[in-house]
DNA sequence: CTATTGATTGAT
DNA sequence: TCAATCAATAGG
C-alpha cells in the first residue's frame, strides 16, 4: 500500500474544515518494530476562543507546540498517566489544533496489540485497539518525544498521509457526523467533534 | 505552600 | 462509580 504526505496547502483552511478534512487521512508511525498506520475516523477541533481549549489562556510550556507553525504535532501528558496526540492548525502563534480522537488500525495491528496488551492477554477485537485518544497514542507507540514534530516531512518518522491512489481520482466517501466534544465541561456545546458515520472504530457514538 | 481540575481509561 | 497519578492553575 502506498501512502503520500499530506501537502501544506491541506492546512490552508479553517480549523473546523482541517478536523473533517483529516477523516480518511493516515497517521503513519515509522518505529523500530516496523511501520504502524491507521485511518483517521473521528477528531475533535480546539480553537484560540475555544474555553475547552489549552490555548486558552495563552502558552505555557506545555502548550507550547500548539502555537507552532500548521501540521507541527502537538502531543500532551493528561490525567497523570496518558498522552493525547494532536495535529496543529492555523499560522504560527495561533494556538489552534485537532484532537485525534480514534483511528481504523491498517497496519502493523501486532506491533499495536503487543503496544496496547496487557501482559498475558490477548488483543481479540481490533475496534478497541485505537478507538480512544489515549488509546491510539499507545498503539502507535507516540510518546512525548513526538511533540513538535513536522508531520508532512517525509524524513519524519511520524507523519500525516493519504492514500496514493486519491491523488489519481479515486475517492473513498463517507458521510461525516458532527457532534459535541467528550469529556469537557466548558464549551460542552459546540458542535466540535467529527467522525466517519458508521465507522465501528470511534471512541463513543 | 495546598487544593482542585482535567481534551482518559479500565476495573468494580 | 472510581482510582490511578501529575501538570497547570487558583487561592492563602
Amino acid at each position: 500500500m502506498s501512502y503520500k504526505s499530506l501537502p501544506k496547502s491541506f492546512f490552508n483552511k479553517s480549523t473546523l474544515d482541517i478536523a473533517k478534512g483529516l477523516l480518511g487521512k493516515y497517521i503513519i508511525h515509522q518505529t523500530k518494530e516496523g511501520l504502524v498506520a491507521g485511518k483517521i475516523v473521528e477528531t475533535e477541533a480546539y480553537l484560540i476562543d475555544d474555553p475547552a481549549s489549552h490555548s486558552f489562556n495563552g502558552e505555557t510550556n506545555r502548550n507550547k507546540s500548539m502555537f507552532m507553525k500548521a501540521g507541527t504535532s502537538y502531543v500532551y501528558f493528561t490525567y497523570g498517566m496518558y498522552h493525547c496526540f494532536n495535529v496543529v492548525t492555523n499560522k504560527e502563534g495561533v494556538g489552534e489544533a485537532v484532537l485525534i480522537r480514534a483511528l481504523e488500525p491498517v497496519e502493523g495491528l501486532e506491533v499495536m496489540k503487543r503496544n496496547r496488551g496487557k501482559k498475558g492477554t490477548e488483543f481479540s477485537d481490533a475496534r478497541n485497539l485505537c478507538s480512544g485518544p489515549a488509546k491510539l497514542v499507545i498503539a502507535l507507540g507516540i510518546t512525548k518525544e513526538h511533540d513538535g514534530l513536522d508531520l508532512l516531512s517525509d524524513d519524519s518518522p511520524l507523519r500525516l498521509a493519504q492514500r496514493e491512489k486519491e491523488k489519481t481520482g479515486e475517492k473513498e466517501s463517507f458521510e461525516i457526523v458532527e457532534t459535541t466534544r467528550i469529556g469537557i465541561s466548558k464549551g460542552a456545546s459546540l458542535p466540535h467533534r467529527f467522525y466517519i458515520k458508521g465507522s465501528a472504530f470511534v471512541s463513543r457514538k
